[in-house]
DNA sequence: TCTGGGGTCCTAGGACCC
DNA sequence: TCTGGGGTCCTAGGACCC
């Protein structure tokens, strides 16, 4: 069997864990810059906030209805869920993180288990040691046990959190319930050709042809079928290094200088050669991508991106700034309004096996300089040494009108307790 | 005024090889 | 008149996830 754990509406908790007050009242985080929604509370769902909603499109739908809302503080959310996740490590010794608010745990020989009492007991701890209440799903296989999930979830009040799909008949049952566009790996492209020939739930889905599945949703969309039938077809994935990193952002205003850009373009070179040393990788080409407020129909729009092989692998952030400012020149056309742009890394090599090159200098020197950074950085915080061709005081600049405390990451946020 | 960020996998088609 | 067959690798684009 497959448990997969899901936080309730993951990011809006960990909000409220700190600020017990708004237990019962509306709460949602809104994306970098303060951009749309990101999570809501069940409270806001109620009251007909949209996942993505524009925050300024729904400023007066916020104030009318006392909507508390947050600017995202990725600090909090990376750290409680690390404390939730060692927490359902416990539980069993095969485990797969699959995003910052989830996680599939693998049930083998948990035969003589009661997996109900099990899946209630990690709904308890988790929310006695972290406040963030949770959901658990069970069943025989991973696209099963999101469904079971999702009914864990839907019927928390009637389930308490846990639901176990171990019988064909609560297969059938629960996947005649599930609407296709609900189902884990069907998108919108697939669910709106699936619904024009008359494929309504996800027991509709399971009822089609192999050979016509194959042909329509591919591969992917098969090895779906036959777990959403029972027949355990994905297993567990274990964390493997990264292929591509990012680093992108959007404005807080429209950008018309190169100089502007340049900036912006460095600071993410760097960002991606901090995460590219993190785990241990060179790259050997990066991608750079500028563009245009494609929300406003009525500004001349542009948009462009460029792809450079490296002369050499690296992950030093001085050379990624370099040949990221090099290639922002290629792309940058004066005359328009910039709103976004991102550095992108990839083609990776392991760091410590180095194909040395004939013609290129690799400055070895930057290995050590960057270790250096790196410890510096991690002992005075976040790119407190940086490039001159960076901002000095500012390095992300987004807009974060409500942003919370790090309560748990920072010592001078650490909350007070008043006896 | 204002609309996020970061990933994965698969496939088709072109370039190239013998 | 008449122009093969069987591969691999790479990339762009499309789909999906949170």
């Amino acid at each position: 069997m497959f448990a997969l754990v899901d936080c309730n509406n993951f990011y809006a908790s960990c909000e409220r864990v700190f600020r017990p007050d708004l237990n019962g009242k509306p709460v949602v985080v809104l994306s970098n810059n303060d951009g749309c929604v990101i999570a809501r509370s069940n409270e806001a769902k109620a009251v007909g906030i949209p996942m993505g909603a524009p925050a300024f499109e729904y400023e007066k739908l916020f104030k009318e209805n006392n909507v508390q809302v947050f600017s995202a503080n990725f600090a909090l959310y990376g750290d409680m869920s690390q404390r939730v996740m060692n927490i359902l490590s416990e539980y069993t010794p095969e485990m797969e993180i699959y995003s910052i608010d989830e996680c599939f745990l693998k049930l083998q020989g948990f035969e003589h288990f009661n997996l109900n009492d099990y899946g209630k007991h990690m709904c308890d701890k988790v929310v006695k040691w972290t406040g963030i209440p949770i959901s658990v799903g069970i069943a025989p296989t991973k696209a099963l046990s999101k469904v079971a999930n999702r009914i864990a979830k839907k019927y928390a009040k009637q389930t308490g959190g846990v639901y176990i799909i171990d019988s064909d008949e609560k297969r059938i049952k629960a996947l005649k319930w599930l609407k296709i566009d609900d189902v884990w790996g069907i998108g919108r492209q697939h669910s709106t050709r699936l619904k024009a020939i008359g494929i309504k739930t996800a027991y509709d889905f399971t009822q089609l042809d192999d050979l016509f599945v194959k042909k329509q949703l591919a591969i992917v969309g098969l090895r779906l079928k036959h777990d959403l039938q029972g027949i355990a077809t994905l297993d567990l994935e274990t964390a493997q290094p990264k292929k591509n990193i990012a680093t992108t952002r959007s404005f807080e205003s429209n950008y018309t200088e190169f100089e502007q850009l340049r900036e912006r373009v460095s600071t993410f070179a760097v960002s991606c050669g901090e995460k590219l040393r993190q785990q241990n990788s060179c790259c050997n080409s990066l991608m750079v991508f500028i563009h245009t407020n494609g929300h406003r129909k009525d500004f001349p729009q542009y948009s462009r991106n460029i792809v450079v092989k490296l002369p050499f692998a690296t992950n030093s952030s001085i050379e990624l700034s370099k040949f990221s400012v090099q290639a922002l020149k290629l792309i940058f056309k004066p005359g328009y309004a910039y709103k976004k742009a991102g550095v992108i890394v990839q083609d990776f090599t392991p760091a410590n096996h180095i194909q040395q090159t004939l013609f290129e200098y690799r400055d070895e020197r930057h290995v050590p300089l960057m270790q250096a950074i790196d410890r510096m950085n991690a002992i005075f915080g976040q790119q407190k040494i940086r490039l001159a061709s960076q901002d000095p005081k500012r390095v992300w600049k987004m807009k974060q009108e409500k942003l919370s405390p790090q309560y748990t990451t920072n010592l001078s946020d650490i909350i007070t307790i008043r006896l």
